[in-house]
DNA sequence: GTAATTTGACCCTG
DNA sequence: CAGGGTCAAATTAC
């Protein structure tokens, strides 16, 4: 990928990210600062801007294998938060579970869509409900249908399969699945697959079928009830986790989006190719195959596709602050969203190891 | 009556 | 063959 760069996209590039490193730079001031939420905002959306147009700059490559994950972590605002994402992330081996049981058939025809669905795209976002949080709580923008639930091996808790209301009428393949968190009853892992191709999921006010249905259906859910609160109580921020950029490993992995606002952690896992979900977006601007299961409105994350702390510090000192939560629920809005879909591919940007990207001194 | 959920059966993969 | 994912009929909710 890096290969196919040429001279004036290599600028360009260069000229995004040192302006989305400054911004960094000034917002890990501002944190040290305390500063408003407002400020802090407008520095994050510098920064994502930046790396939107650097991500936008780079020619889409081709379809690339995700080897190691990239760990999300997004905190809860004034609720609870694992200590460490990377603690957290230690207890699963879900890429394996999923693998395996990926290819269940379509309808349409078996066999294609059974190549299909594993080349979706598919995270897990571990959500921690609270006491505090309430019902009350905005939906995360889509609306789902529950069509399984099953007892997983040495798993206390079932899991439920849900997947977009909108499948059969907008042939919108997204997924997610609900489990409860063997460890902690508190903890939900959601894991999202497929990108949302409906048009109803992603606006600022979703077309659910029934609001109230489902709302009071998800306050008897546990884990849905986890999953919208987590979805609006968040900051986010990114780390990785088994990335090996320095080994022979040529590509980036994952193809991030980042559900705005998911809390808890977010494993990108396993994604495979971006062919089948460039098939259903619309325009292929930045419509990614990773549309964002939740509000792809905008989400403010920190990148690193490289092994380095630096994020991970940062994390820590954001964990104990309110103001990331406010910041993004600001932002969550979609009418205060200046990225439309806020959805991209690394994968497809065709980042890489040889990518030049500084980490090392994106936060000095 | 319509839409969502439940649940047992079936299919696919490893 | 076991386990996970999905289907679809039956049931429930609105």
């Amino acid at each position: 990928m890096e290969g196919g760069l040429n001279y004036e996209q290599k600028v360009l590039i260069s000229e995004q990210l040192i302006q989305g490193t400054n911004f960094a730079k000034q917002l890990r001031a501002q944190l040290n600062l305390d500063s408003s939420a407002e400020t802090l905002e407008t520095l994050i959306q510098g920064i994502l801007d930046s790396y939107v147009k650097s991500l936008g700059i780079l020619k889409w490559s081709e379809p690339i294998k995700c080897q190691p994950q990239y760990v999300v972590a997004a905190t809860l605002g004034a609720t609870s938060v694992p200590a460490s994402p990377l603690s957290v992330n230690n207890g699963s081996s879900r890429d394996d579970e999923f693998d395996r049981g990926l290819a269940a058939k379509e309808q349409f025809d078996s066999r294609e869509a059974s190549k299909k669905r594993k080349m979706l795209p598919k995270w897990t976002d571990q959500v921690k409900i609270s006491p505090e949080a309430g019902l009350e709580g905005p939906q995360d923008g889509y609306s789902w249908r529950k069509y399984g639930q099953k007892d997983i091996l040495l798993a206390k808790y079932p899991r439920s399969y849900y997947r977009c209301t909108y499948r059969n009428t907008q042939n919108c393949q997204a997924t997610k699945q609900v489990q409860k968190s063997d460890h902690d009853p508190t903890m939900f892992e959601i894991t999202y697959r497929g990108n949302h191709t409906c048009i109803h999921g992603g606006s600022s006010t979703p077309a659910l079928t029934s609001p109230k249905k489902q709302e009071l259906k998800q306050a008897n859910d546990g884990n849905h009830q986890a999953d919208e609160l987590a979805r609006f109580r968040t900051g986010l921020m990114v780390e990785t986790e088994n990335l090996d950029l320095g080994s022979d490993v040529t590509e980036m992995p994952c193809p991030f989006t980042f559900p705005s606002s998911s809390a808890g952690l977010l494993y990108c896992e396993n994604y495979s190719s971006s062919g089948v979900a460039h098939k259903g977006n619309r325009g292929g601007n930045f419509s990614s195959p990773f549309l964002s299961p939740s509000t792809p409105e905008s989400s403010h994350f920190s990148l690193t596709p490289s092994p380095m702390t630096e994020f991970g510090q940062i994390s820590s000192q954001r964990r104990s602050e309110s103001d990331l939560t406010e910041l993004v629920s600001a932002t969550n809005s979609p009418t205060n969203s200046p990225i439309p879909d806020w959805d991209f591919s690394l994968d497809d940007m065709g980042f890489g190891p040889d990518f030049p990207f500084d980490m090392a001194g994106f936060f000095p």
